[in-house]
RNA sequence: GCGGACGUGGCGGAAUUGGCAGACGCGCUGGAUUUAGGAUCCAGUGACCUAACGGUCGUGAGGGUUCAAGUCCCUCCGUCCGCACCA
């Protein structure tokens, strides 16, 4: 160290001793050197970052959640599922396997333009300024990516492909027949050659060019659609459903939405529905997220029944169509289309103005499960077909538009809206189960089939009654299984409708009216039909802008249209092209993509980040995201990240994964084949008697456990960190006050990686004092020279213990159970620590020891490898072996219970048989002395165990 | 309301198949070194009883199975998360 730096040395001692300055400076060394030397760089199969070298070894491709670059900067809960990859992604380099580990920035999106309009700076420049300040803050934190396949999503290059995909999906068209997405080319083959008809009958080579078009663009996975979306005036734009929350309002900003009317992208993802839950079984995820991706697509089986009207045919689903006969009135949703012509003369001031009061109502209000249900009648009545019945059809807001088919019927004596409903605007309710003893013994009531002594609807198996007529009998039938099948059969027998599916899923709302996103590769011609733009043309490069603010609104303002920013930028709106008719002149479309379209595909773009000719090589895809065998996803094999990700991202990135596949362009079905969802860094944060947020960091703990601030009592609270709660850590302020490497190693112990827990700055020491103890057992701290010595003999017992401890590290590191690791680290040093006190270590200790803590702490384990004069970097050298003939104790300890107590251990040979084990422990005191004659019962697990019971 | 996960010292957390509860770290207590300590090192540290030897209790609460339960079963309580009129 030299002199000038001494005196920025914050705490005293020997001169290299392991303080955050020198760990500071080893740190620095490092990090040029692996940047330099390309030490983790991966080696692709071919291409530009092919590397011969590749031959027999295995892959393993390592992927963290796509970060997008804040402009606040990283704080100390950002990195953790980082280093978890990084760890474990180090820990197989080790393994001699070519590990793919890289990172990119998913940088378009909604920040930097709300960003952009507050400062007026572009949201080109911020995004550039806060990838480079996002870098700097990882690069310091020593993690192991191959620094040549960082790629951004605002990269000219990479949104070139995000575009190419767009047109591959616009381009493509779903078979039902073969259950996959094929090129649109081939369904235009199908209706020209008459084998395909319209879905009118008609003949599509009689249809005129521009009705051709409608018939083509209403297959496309990715089309126009006039339907109503969450319009969110105060972000500018509309979302798609997964953006909008519980209370109708926005994800990002909290700003009311609105449903409205309005032409936009939508990528038919329902097509996928039931591909996307099956495969969820081929994946190795959570099954927490397993589930929240179910109940996102929501698969429900039912049966659709048509009623007739005098409108005509009501069509309903229902998923209990066993209780049909206790149908006695139906409900659709304000929105139905065919409310007006239901709706009697007589009834229809009551009927609009309930449809007014339902469409002015925001989100918030209309989704309140909780509130009293509202409804009005129509004045028509429908049949029911089972019993001829004429039922009353009303309307209501608890029926949803959105799901189904926007109507039900309704069966008050077995579903609880509906029995809510009928109790309120008296409506008939007619039992037709005959409810089991327990339930009427449950709601202390006699058995009774009038449904006006219930206290609530009854749902489940039971025998039925008042179901049958002359064709159809279930009251032969006591559970819904059969009752179900039964009318099922005759309801399509007698075409009134049958067995179906239905989702909860709805197709992805894709445009954006925003400036911030990539642009659409497509161009609308003078009739306003869309045409994909040729790859060849690709990218179509965002416009620059003057003023790329988008239109500001109120966020209350739900009736003027958006003004999407693009809309402004006049001499690239219009475009002359020959797209096969000669040249024309054609509008772009002004709307964007929205963030979640790079992220979608950018797992591969870290694969072959260089290539111009494809979005990835097939060869390359293969190698790294190919199936293992027959029936098996392929994907990433590890994809680290947080839950909140849980249906958004990993249901849009499947759905895209899978359309590429479809096509051929990729060997794996599905993207990410083991998901690992790491937990959060939450903090204390503390407020004063005014409710104030105070900071954290000099909130003192009394020794009565209340916390101080100023010597004013706070109080404590804990959550997120954030500025608001006064309660940021950063990485910076643990590079500065420790070093990465301590950083590193504190997030690691904390906990297993899935689970949540509190930072706590002071706790962080504990791990210095760690590195400290390995620092000191390899390096004199005050002349800096390395004190391992060759060729000494090592303490059979300290050897055994370092294979013990190779063997149980390395499991722990193969899953992902880092702080246990760290534990049995720590165990080992500390028992080197005091066999070698007064002597110099000997280098077949230190040696294993050093790569054992290089997959954590890289820069320390990196020094003392270069002390050690050893050849290369530690991070490239071959993981220690245990050896397995050093983990078999000779002897063992042998506890000796007495009914079940712990009364004493014994040191026995391994090979002990029962016999001997019992000899033994009925000889030790601890057990004689509770005895009393014969034991009743003697339980021998030798060499481990005697439980003796007296 | 429905679904899911989880409850272990003062704190973060360990604990293959049921077989020594509390590894490791923080904090705390005592000691060493030091002009000094918010540095470093060493030792102790679940609770209770006991002068000590030793003993009793102890994994959210209650019950059960077992020679043996943090672990398996039943009932209840609490916390967190997801979905939320999905027909």
């Amino acid at each position: 160290m030299s002199e000038g730096q001494e005196t920025t040395e914050t705490t005293h001692g020997p001169e290299f001793r392991y303080s955050p300055a020198l760990a500071a400076k080893i740190e620095a060394k490092w990090q040029d050197f692996w940047d330099e030397n390309g030490t983790y760089n991966a080696a692709n199969p071919v291409g530009d970052l092919a590397d011969a070298e590749l031959a027999d070894c295995d892959k393993l491709y390592v992927l963290d959640m796509f970060p997008y670059p804040s402009g606040k900067g990283l704080h100390v809960g950002h990195p953790l599922g980082f280093i978890g990859t990084d760890v474990f992604a180090r820990y197989n380099r080790m393994r001699g396997v070519n590990v793919m580990h890289a990172m990119g920035y998913d940088s378009f999106g909604l920040p930097a333009e709300q960003h952009a309009i507050n400062t007026g700076v572009h949201p080109r420049k911020n995004t550039e300024d806060n990838i480079a300040n996002m870098r700097r803050q990882l690069r310091r934190l020593g993690l192991g990516h191959d620094q040549r396949r960082s790629v951004s999503t605002t990269d000219e290059d990479f949104y070139r492909w995000t575009q190419w995909i767009f047109n591959q999906i616009f381009n493509a068209w779903y078979d039902e027949a073969r259950d996959k997405a094929r090129p649109i080319a081939e369904l235009v083959g199908q209706y020209e050659s008459g084998e395909r008809l319209c879905e009118d009958g008609r003949s599509y080579s009689g249809l005129s060019a521009s009705e051709q078009r409608k018939v083509i663009d209403s297959h496309r996975l990715a089309y126009l659609s006039d339907s109503p979306v969450n319009w969110c005036p105060g972000l500018g734009t509309i979302l798609a459903n997964e953006e909008v929350t519980a209370d109708g309002r926005s994800d990002i900003g909290n700003y009311p939405v609105f449903k409205r009317d309005m032409k936009q992208w939508m990528m038919r993802i329902t097509t996928y529905a039931d591909r996307l839950l099956d495969d969820l079984d081929k994946l190795d995820w959570p099954d927490a997220i397993k589930l929240m991706q179910r109940n996102w697509i929501g698969r429900s089986t039912g049966a659709n029944v048509r009623f007739a009207t005098p409108a005509g045919e009501l069509e309903v689903f229902t998923t209990r169509a066993d209780t049909l006969f206790g149908a006695t009135f139906m409900v659709i949703s304000p929105e139905h289309p065919m409310l007006q012509a239901l709706t009697a003369a007589e009834n229809s001031a009551e009927v609009e103005a309930y449809v007014k009061a339902a469409a002015d109502k925001a989100e918030v209000d209309r989704l309140d499960a909780t509130k009293e249900k509202t409804g009005v009648f129509t004045g028509s009545y429908a049949t029911n077909p089972l019993n001829g019945q004429q039922i009353p059809i009303w309307i209501a807001d608890y029926v949803l538009m959105g799901y189904g088919t926007g109507a039900i019927m309704a069966v008050p004596c077995g579903d609880q809206r509906d029995f809510e409903f009928a109790r309120k605007y008296n409506l008939e309710i007619v039992a037709i189960q005959q409810p089991t003893k327990e339930w009427f013994a449950e709601h202390e009531m006699k058995p009774s089939l009038d449904c006006s002594t219930w206290p609530e609807p009854f749902v489940g198996d039971s025998q039925y009654v008042n179901s049958s007529n002359e064709e159809l009998d279930l009251d032969q039938y006591a559970n819904v299984a059969e009752a179900n099948a039964a009318i099922y059969a005759w309801l399509e027998s007698k075409g009134l409708g049958g067995a179906t599916t239905t989702y909860r899923l709805r197709d992805w709302l894709f445009s954006r009216q925003r400036y911030w996103g990539e642009p659409f590769p497509i161009v609308y011609d003078e009739d306003g039909n869309p045409h994909s733009v040729p790859d060849s043309m690709l990218p179509i490069l965002l416009p620059e802008l003057e003023d790329f603010k988008p239109t500001a609104m109120d966020p209350e303002d739900d009736v003027t249209d958006p003004v999407p920013p693009l809309a402004r930028a006049t001499e690239w709106l219009e475009v002359e092209l020959d797209l096969g008719d000669g040249l024309k002149t054609y509008k772009r479309e002004i709307n964007v993509m929205p963030q979640w379209a790079g992220s979608c595909w950018y797992e591969m773009r870290y694969l072959d980040p260089t290539n111009s000719e494809a979005f990835i090589d097939p060869e390359i895809e293969k190698y790294w995201m190919g199936p293992k065998h027959e029936g098996h996803s392929g994907g990433t094999d590890l994809y680290v990240g947080g839950v909140e990700h849980a249906v958004l991202h990993l249901l849009y990135a499947r759905f895209w994964h899978k359309v590429l596949f479809d096509l051929g362009h990729v060997s794996s079905f599905e993207p990410f084949h083991r998901l690992f969802n790491q937990g959060y860094i939450q903090a204390y944060a503390y407020r004063d008697e005014r409710g104030q947020a105070v900071p954290a960091e000099d909130v003192v703990e009394e020794a009565n456990g209340t916390f101080t601030y100023d010597g004013e009592q706070v109080t404590q609270e804990y959550g997120k960190m954030g500025k608001s709660l006064k309660n940021i850590v950063t990485p910076d302020d643990m590079y500065d006050a420790y070093g990465a490497d301590t950083f590193r190693l504190y997030e690691m112990s904390m906990g297993p990686l899935d689970a949540s827990r509190p930072w706590n700055s002071r706790d962080v020491v504990g791990m210095q004092r760690f590195l400290q103890r390995v620092w000191r057992n390899l390096v004199d701290e005050d002349t800096g020279e390395l004190t391992v010595v060759d060729g000494a003999e090592v303490d059979a017992q300290l050897m055994a213990l370092t294979h013990k401890t190779i063997a149980s590290v390395a499991e722990d590191m193969q899953s992902l159970k880092f702080n246990t690791a760290i534990s049995k680290l720590i165990e080992l040093n500390n028992e080197l620590t005091s066999s070698y006190q007064d002597q110099p270590m000997p280098r077949e200790l230190a040696v294993p020891l050093t790569q054992m803590i290089a997959p954590l702490a890289p820069h320390i384990a990196e020094e003392l490898w270069s002390m050690l004069g050893l050849e290369g970097s530690v991070h490239r050298s071959q993981f220690p072996q245990a050896d397995h003939a050093m983990l078999v104790n000779e002897q063992v300890e042998m506890v000796i219970q007495v009914n079940g107590k712990v009364r004493d251990k014994i040191s026995v040979g391994k090979g002990i048989s029962d016999a001997e084990a019992e000899q033994l422990a009925l000889a030790c005191e601890a057990v004689t002395k509770r005895l009393e004659g014969e034991p009743r019962k003697v339980i021998v697990r030798a060499p481990n165990l005697v439980n003796v019971v007296v």
